[in-house]
RNA sequence: AGAGUUGACUGAGCAGCCGCUGUUUUAUCGUUACGGUAAAAUGGAGGAAAGUCCGGGCUCCAUUGGGCAGGGUGCCAGGUAACGCCUGGGAGGCGUGAGCCUACGGAAAGUGCCGCAGAAAAUAUACCGCCCGGCACCAUGGUGUCAGGUAAGGGUGAAAAGGUGCGGUAAGAGCGCACCGCGCAACUGGUAACAGAAGUGGCAUGGUAAACCCCACCCGGAGCAAGAUCAAAUAGAGGGACAGACGCGUGGCCCGCGCGGUUCCUGGGUAGAUUGCUUGAGCUGCAAGGUGACUUGCAGCCUAGAUGAAUGGCUGUUCUCGACAGAACCCGGCUUACAGGUCGACUCUUUCU
């Protein structure tokens, strides 16, 4: 498939724990005021995304619910990022965010790692 | 017109583009059941989805029946699958009123508790008082003391053992009477809670049961990560077939016996996958019964089903510039949060006719 085709599919999300087991185990960070990214190269010929928002620091569901589809969005628009999974994990400040003040920082995060992920491998 | 009470509804709209997900259809690939891919059509959060406070369905476990313990409910009747919910009624309280609120069973079964003040807080052993009598002294009234009779008056308290008046008395006292209050209550109305009440008692039962307790009724436990199916791997087990060549043990040796081989089946159940998963105490309309909650009948409709978890983003545009807030097995309630808007019924005040 095309990258300029910027579809959503199933195959392009982390699915099961033991891949965001994978991820979490030494990855390559990326971190600012709103979000955290955990990244590392997988062996597909597409990125993958998986988002871990914890109901810790985002307490309310309809909160939750804004950031995954805002990051899914943005990610689902950006998607010539090479073989890599993304684990995105919010932090407390994103909750009274503007959208695009998050949408700013996501687009210097992805930058940010598929350049780390290609110096690092 | 203003102020208010109450019941119900609503929870920004439209267009275009790009996405996610369920279903259906078509095309295509794989040998079919079926699965993958693509396209089109169509469905896709709430009134509270929330809190998880009750009740039920469903699933598994336990279970002869009953009792004890423990927990819950608590005016009466009805509704319901059931409820701590709802409806109607009663009683008490609040409000001019429409209306609203109420853990609203039992204190003569027993136990406990009732601060401060006060003599006394429940067995009245009566503090100051009041009164009769005996004795002593002064002299016909008082003082002291002893033995009694009292609860009218004083003072304390949230509350002091019916209230007021008259009679009565040594002083008093429901001691007697009238009225009021209170207890019991024939009888009457009501399914009942309860209401009314002839009469009667002579006043007896202070409060507290969200103190123990008593009475009546109800309750088995765990929860969809319930449970069911498929099933790599791995440990060990049972059976069959093949080979009957070989190795080890027993034995001096052969036969024999035991262990070991390959493969299949049964069984097992981890990772994982599928299912449970949405047609249901369902919704809408009409009719009938009922004061009502609700029930019954007929007709029509299908209205989220995700599983690292969908219902979103961007642009334009309109308006009154948009609150609280996101399904996770499903229903019935309760509670809490909430910008604004719409409709109905009723009450009070003012003005006009």
């Amino acid at each position: 498939m095309a990258n300029s085709d910027f579809s959503f599919p199933p195959r392009l999300r982390l699915k099961k724990p033991a891949e965001y087991q994978k991820v979490f185990a030494k990855p390559v960070k990326s971190s600012d005021q709103y979000f955290t990214l955990l990244a590392i190269r997988n062996d597909l010929d597409h990125p993958r995304l998986g988002l871990a928002i914890a109901k810790k620091n985002i307490k309310k569901a309809v909160h939750r619910n804004l950031i995954k589809r805002t990051v899914r969005e943005n990610f689902r628009l950006q998607q010539n990022l090479g073989n890599i999974d993304i684990v995105v994990l919010a932090r407390r400040e994103a909750v009274d965010a503007p959208l695009e003040s998050l949408r700013k920082s996501l687009e210097k995060h992805w930058l940010k790692l598929v350049t780390r992920c290609a110096s690092f491998s």
